[in-house]
DNA sequence: CCTTGAAAGTGAAACGTTTCGCTCTGTTCG
DNA sequence: CGAACAGAGCGAAACGTTTCACTTTCAAGG
């Protein structure tokens, strides 16, 4: 039905090769360019990327996984990512994880058999299995937010140990001893976020009541109930270090219901959005990831390995290039009005 | 680089033709399968999903097209479209128009050259021509939340009218006689949910200062300022409707920075998002989109297009279908605490 | 024992491009 | 004037599948 390069040389007269030429920006007589775009505009012509991609082995498509698309956290990065790619000329291919190892890896897959030029990950979970079959077939990928274990695949990331660290440091500095941390261990990077958070801690010689850790799912739930959980104790925590974004919500939401106050009769400091932060009175003070940068960086990173990829397919083995380490960049914390002063 | 099935056909001895048959679920000898089975997995053999395109013209693959994919309302749609395409065995490509409608008409031109199955539409603007191109090329398209004028394009959405028709009565069910509005009127939903607060209004016979309705942009910035003025005003509003997401944040945000309190100097109702609800104390009431059944049913809608198109195929005319209308689902309000009684 | 027909398998054409190596036409330069 | 060369165009092969029309095999029915 639709018009091909066929019918295009029906019209004009001309071979296929010279108007697949023009198609590719090649040189041609004006006047033989002039009846190839008349032609094109005539027939609504539009290329068959599946023809194309056949021949040329590239498909112009970068497919990107995300553990779960539904989150503020995913769309802004695919949204910077989009950008990005577009403007490198290659559409992407989003496929939702659903928080699913299983579905994750069928994902993988599908992308495979749709020749992706390259992908964008952002795992599910901790294991890096699922990735070998993208490796196999020598396909570029950059991991996003949570590196994997053992993969040696390159991941852009912020450095979620020293961020909590400094989150809670500041907690610390205006005079909180009693803190207690709400997070995930699903994900390496709430368990960094932990780690980072204990550090402090033990760096500080605070002696940490365990029911002031409440680590669990990346959840509302776990959020809520937490919160609920931690204003219960005979002792309460008076600062709170909350580890993601749902955990926030559902911690907020909690306190909300609850006769406590923040920050008078307790402090708050989270991790992860910042436009939540607008709606919450007082504003909550977070530690925001620079999500822009995360998804420049990474686009930058697969473009440029496809790049030579493409260029080093000459049979040079080229090892010298050792495994680069993860791309590691600075989260900034933005000051809202929920850590009380405590003398 | 990657394996074909003709690398299969050397290993196994069998035809190509055989080989196919075998993927696309044909009868085989048992024995035949199992070493075509063998020998896909030792050669991790996966379909290149191009060439297969390319003989039968259909990709398995659906546009999607938003207009921005940054937010909470596209991102949770294309969670269930997403889930809903792939269990239909569909995967899906989405394009951002970055609220930008040439970037929206590019992304049509570009779904049409991957040869997509079908599109899912949520446009920028008003108007429809950007459509024409997947129109001519026979693609079947499904729009979302936002028709266009004379498309003919069937659109899957809520009755915006009636549901803000209702938000505002519920306002002045309570009491209230000043009301104000903040919305947008970019896109049709806007203009719609703006008829629908004006309707009750007028049936209520309340004369509206026309410095209540502030009429803008579709952003965080003109809700902020607009609260501003509202509560600026010598008789500022004793309740306000707030038309989107977007509008919602700022609008809390400056009320937030105020001296106001809500329910108490001033009582809110709000439309489209849930979540957020959660974080501000008071919770606000809100109208609340069934995404969920939007996306189900746009799915839906397009692949029964999809079938159809395929089937009729066959040269039948068959115009008998008179173009069916919009779909339009109920949305629901969903009561917080942000509206007080007045007497 | 012959006929019929279903089941399983095959060879080759087709899908719409790109690309390689070739030809043709001028133009430049010694 | 002839050689050399650049620019423009061309024909045909190739990419990895599916599918059509055909053949072979074998069991069942009369």
């Amino acid at each position: 039905m639709a018009a091909t390069i066929k019918d295009i040389r029906e019209v004009t007269g001309l071979s296929l090769a010279t108007i697949s030429k023009y198609l590719n920006g090649g040189n041609l007589l004006p006047e033989n360019k002039a009846k190839i775009e008349k032609a094109i505009d005539e027939l609504h012509y539009e290329v068959n990327e599946m023809a194309r991609g056949l021949v040329t082995s590239r498909s112009k498509v970068i497919g990107v996984v995300v553990f779960d698309i539904a989150n503020v956290f995913t769309c802004t990065l695919l949204k910077y990512l989009g950008e990005r790619f577009r403007s490198a000329g290659y559409a992407a291919m989003i496929c939702d994880s659903q928080n699913n190892e299983q579905i994750e890896a069928e994902n993988i897959r599908f992308l495979i058999s749709k020749k992706v030029d390259g992908m964008i990950v952002i795992p599910v979970g901790l294991t890096a299995e699922f990735l070998n079959p993208a490796l196999r077939a020598e396909i570029p990928v950059v991991l996003m937010d949570r590196s994997v274990d053992g993969s040696g695949v390159q991941c852009v990331k912020v450095d979620n140990r020293e961020s909590s660290y400094r989150a809670v440091e500041m907690l610390y500095d205006y005079g909180h001893r009693k803190i207690a941390m709400i997070g995930s261990d699903i994900e390496v990077t709430g368990k960094e976020r932990e780690q980072g958070c204990r550090q402090l801690l033990k760096d500080k010689k605070i002696e940490v009541p365990p029911e002031y850790m409440k680590i669990g799912r990346h959840s509302i739930e776990h959020g809520y109930k937490s919160m609920q959980e931690l204003l219960k104790l005979e002792e309460p925590p008076t600062a709170i270090f909350m580890g993601n974004f749902e955990i926030i919500l559902g911690a907020v939401m909690a306190l909300n219901e609850s006769s406590f106050q923040c920050p008078h009769d307790v402090s708050l400091i989270g991790f992860d959005d910042l436009i939540i932060s607008n709606l919450s009175n007082p504003r909550i003070t977070l530690v925001v990831q620079p999500l822009q940068d995360l998804a420049e960086n990474a686009a930058k990173l697969l473009l440029g390995k496809m790049d030579k990829d493409r260029n080093s397919s000459d049979e040079e083995p080229e090892e010298d290039t050792q495994m680069p380490g993860d791309l590691i960049l600075p989260a900034r914390i933005v000051e809202g009005n929920s850590i009380a002063r405590v003398e």
